[in-house]
DNA sequence: GATCCACGGGAATACACGGATG
DNA sequence: CATCCGTGTATTCCCGTGGATC
């Protein structure tokens, strides 16, 4: 597969000027054909080889640690065969390549926003058919039976890979089992996780576990100068730099595309076709080591997100404990939630890691406060959003 | 009219400390 | 000395309400 030259991108605009495209180091957009992957794409393509025939695929649980390219993996390729799938709510749709046999269809559901049973019925439903599925007022058992008609329906089958499972906020692994037994015999599912097999019940019900290394240091220079090639002959960052940014992440591809792009949002800022050796110092330091997705950040509901925002823009003195922090998002007039729920929000955030909280020294009198802190890298976070 | 879910509010529980008690 | 108690704060838990949607 020729990667260098099939790397689409989508413009955001302000090139123009020749400024930096941005959008090229976001940790959450995923390009067609990831680099450096090959061989994982193989196995994938191994597993899921006998719907090409026409067949379901058993069971599988792919399986990987953070930064790895596990999400990027498996959307490219259900992508692409997606693309291929010759059946779509359960009728046959006129396919473009002749005298070929009958393929599944291939859905996706994010467990971090498909976080109930009602919103996993709902994706899938929504991955599998064109018609807009409801949202609201129709009933959990009625949606189940609706996803149970349609998915019997298919005459090949349907494929659904689930990403995120186990991950706090998402579904957890126990619980996809049960929605996957409520489906019928024409789904094959594949779970994408973080914890190794051994510790996760669901792998009873596959036949394999296919594991996802970390990136190794020169693939991940490999990501980073691919992403940074816009396609001319200018360099946005330098091999030298890239090299050093995927040193620091040690094999994380978040952490360092997330690195890259600070780093090419001071040269763009100041207006420099390139980074800098400053810009790349000042943008490890800018990423938290602990740093959770940001895929996860961007996931939670809006208010949330204001919510994250403005603690992000708080001073230190100000996130001294959760009750100081309330009162301070509280004071910002782009948030309008009440301070219960903001405090509420907050431990709820720190709950799943988007925000940390961090023990205060005793201070004499009652329970010690937590100050809270960011556990995200916040720049990234606020260019993603301001798009929105 | 029915449904899901985000909000808001508050009750219940946990924790830390100093002082009282056995 | 060990334990209990009261006070003050932090944290968790739970449930009713209402908006948006079908």
């Amino acid at each position: 597969m020729d990667i260098e030259t099939r790397v689409r991108r989508r413009r955001t605009g302000g090139d123009e000027r020749g400024l930096i495209d941005l959008e090229a180091f976001s940790p959450v957009a995923h390009v067609p054909e990831p680099s450096s992957r090959g061989p994982t794409l193989e196995r994938l393509l191994d597993h899921l080889d006998p719907a090409l025939d026409g067949r379901l695929p058993p069971n599988a649980y792919v399986h990987g640690p953070f930064g790895a390219g596990k999400t990027a993996v498996v959307q490219a390729l259900f992508d692409h065969l997606g693309s291929l799938s010759t059946e779509q709510g359960g009728a046959f749709h006129t396919t473009t390549r002749a005298s070929t046999a009958p393929v599944p269809s291939f859905v996706t559901v994010d467990a971090r926003t498909a976080d109930s049973e009602f919103g996993f019925y709902q994706a899938v439903l929504d991955g599998f058919v064109s018609d807009a599925v409801p949202e609201h007022g129709v009933g959990t058992s009625e949606l189940r039976e609706r996803v149970h008609d349609q998915l019997s329906a298919a005459t090949v089958g349907v494929v659904v890979a689930v990403d995120h499972v186990g991950e706090p906020g998402s579904l957890s692994a126990d619980r996809l089992v049960e929605l996957f037994a409520s489906l019928p015999s024409t789904v094959a599912w594949l779970a994408v996780g973080r914890d190794p097999p051994a510790e996760v019940s669901l792998t009873e019900y596959t036949a394999r576990s296919i594991r996802i290394d970390r990136y190794g240091r020169q693939a991940l220079v490999d990501v980073l100068t691919t992403r940074a090639d816009d396609g001319t002959a200018r360099r946005v960052l330098a091999y030298d730099h890239a090299r050093r940014i995927a040193e620091w992440a040690d094999g994380n591809a978040h952490h360092a595309l997330s690195a890259a792009f600070v780093a090419a949002d001071r040269a763009r800022a100041d207006d420099r076709p390139a980074v800098s050796e400053a810009d790349v110092t000042a943008a490890i330091r800018a990423v938290p080591r602990q740093s959770v997705s940001l895929g996860r950040v961007l996931a939670l509901p809006e208010n949330k997100r204001r919510v994250l925002a403005s603690v992000a823009a708080l001073d230190p003195e100000e996130r001294t404990s959760v009750s100081a922090t309330t009162e301070a998002v509280v004071a910002d007039p782009t948030v309008e939630l009440s301070a219960s729920t903001v405090r509420r929000f907050l431990y709820e955030l720190a709950e799943v890691g988007v925000l940390e909280r961090v023990q205060m020294e005793t201070t004499g009198k009652g329970r010690p406060p937590s100050r809270v802190e960011v556990r995200f890298p916040v720049t990234v976070f606020r260019r993603l959003t301001d798009r929105q």
